[in-house]
DNA sequence: CGATTGATGTCCGAAAACCGCGAGACTTCC
DNA sequence: GGAAGTCTCGCGGTTTTCGGACATCAATCG
C-alpha cells in the first residue's frame, strides 16, 4: 500500500465532548490524526491548519473509530489507550525530533524539559525544547503534558494549566501542586 | 479546459543557442514559459526555481513548438515573434503589475522607468518599479529590456548590459550609445 | 537565598539596507 | 552660454537583519 507522503486533500474536524472542554478532532483521508485541540483554542487550530495543509478543504464529520475509539477510552480513564492511535505532524526537523522523543515517555510517568533535551543530543537547548514543546500540534496524542519543570512544577501548557493536571492526574502521575489523596 | 493554477509538478529545461548565448527555457505540463535566462546565470536560476516550484522536478528535454519557434523566429530577426509565447510568472501583487505593464511596450520603442511607473498608477515608485523589472523571471518575453533611463541611456540589465544593447538593435529600437550607422 | 546571566531554536515584528531612478543644484570644459 | 558630467537626496517595494519573547535550567555572585 503506497503510503503518500503528499498533503491531505481533504481533512474531517470531529468533536467531541471531555470532562475538560468540547475536544477538537482533525484527520485526513488515512484517518491519521493530523491535530488535536479544544474548541477554546478553534480559531487558533483553523488558522494553523490553514497554513501548514493550505490546499486541504475542511469538512465535518465524525473521525474513524480506530481515532475515536482510543480517544473515548481515554478519557473513560484507559491512559495507554492513545498509544494505538495514528499521528503526523507538519514541523521543522528539530520540531519532528522533540515530538518523537516525547511519545517515549509512558503515561503515568513524566520528564523535565532537560530530561527532554537530553533524551535527543542536545542538553542545552532547553529552551527551545520546551518552545517546540508548545508547538505540538496532535496534544495529548503525543503527550506534551507530561513535561514538567524540573522541581516537579507543572510550568506551561498551551491547552492550559488545569487541562494539564487533569491530564496527569488521569494518567497518575506525581507532579507539585497535587491535591493529596 | 480546466487550466489549473496549482504550481506546476513538473519543468522542462531547454537549452537554444543565440548570437548572444546560450539560452535557458523553462516550461511547464502545459507549455507555458515559466523562466529564460542564460546559460551564465544558470545557478541562479536553477536557485529560483527550487524556491518559487519546490515541488517540480525540473528534467532536460526540448520545450513545445509554440515556445521554441517563436523563439528562433526572434533570433533571427522576427521582433514580434514572441508576442504569441505563453507565460506565466510566480511574483508579488506589485511585481505582476510590473510585469504585464512591460507586455505594453511594442518592440521597437522604449520606455523611462518613470513612464512605466506612470503607467501602472504610480508615478512616484520609480526605483521600486526597476526592481521589480529586475526580479522578471521570463526575460526577454516579458521586454524588461525596453525599459532605459529617461535620458535614454540603458542603465541596467539583469542579463548584462551588452546583451540589452543587442536586443534593441534587433528590435530597431533608438538609444544613447547606440552605434552609428 | 534572591537576582542575574548564558545557552538554544523558532517565530514575529520593526527597522534598516538595498537598488536596473530621476530631479535639481553645481561644476567643468570648451 | 551651454552641454555634459557629478553629487545629493527622496522615492517605495522587497529583502535582510536584528532583537525580543518564549511552556527552562544551572551556574554565579552578592
Amino acid at each position: 500500500m503506497p503510503t503518500s507522503n503528499a498533503p491531505p486533500e481533504m481533512l474531517t474536524l470531529d468533536r467531541m465532548a471531555t470532562p475538560i472542554g468540547t475536544a477538537l478532532l482533525v484527520t485526513d483521508e488515512q484517518g491519521v490524526l493530523r491535530a488535536f485541540n479544544w474548541t477554546d483554542y478553534e480559531p487558533a487550530m483553523l488558522a494553523w491548519l490553514g497554513c501548514h495543509y493550505p490546499k486541504a478543504k475542511l469538512v465535518e464529520g465524525k473521525s474513524p473509530p480506530s481515532v475515536r475509539g482510543p480517544f473515548e477510552a481515554y478519557f473513560n480513564g484507559d491512559a495507554q489507550a492513545l498509544e494505538t492511535v495514528p499521528w503526523k505532524a507538519s514541523g521543522t526537523a528539530f520540531q519532528l525530533q522533540v515530538w518523537e522523543a516525547l511519545c517515549t515517555i509512558p503515561a503515568g510517568e513524566t520528564l523535565s524539559y532537560a530530561g527532554l533535551a537530553s533524551r535527543i543530543g542536545r542538553p542545552t537547548a532547553v529552551r527551545a525544547v520546551g518552545h517546540a514543546n508548545g508547538a505540538n500540534p496532535v496534544a495529548v496524542v503525543v503527550p506534551c503534558h507530561r513535561v514538567i519543570g524540573i522541581d516537579g512544577s507543572l510550568t506551561g501548557y498551551g491547552g492550559s494549566l488545569p487541562r494539564k493536571r487533569w491530564l496527569l492526574d488521569l494518567e497518575g502521575a506525581t507532579f507539585k501542586g497535587q491535591l493529596a489523596g
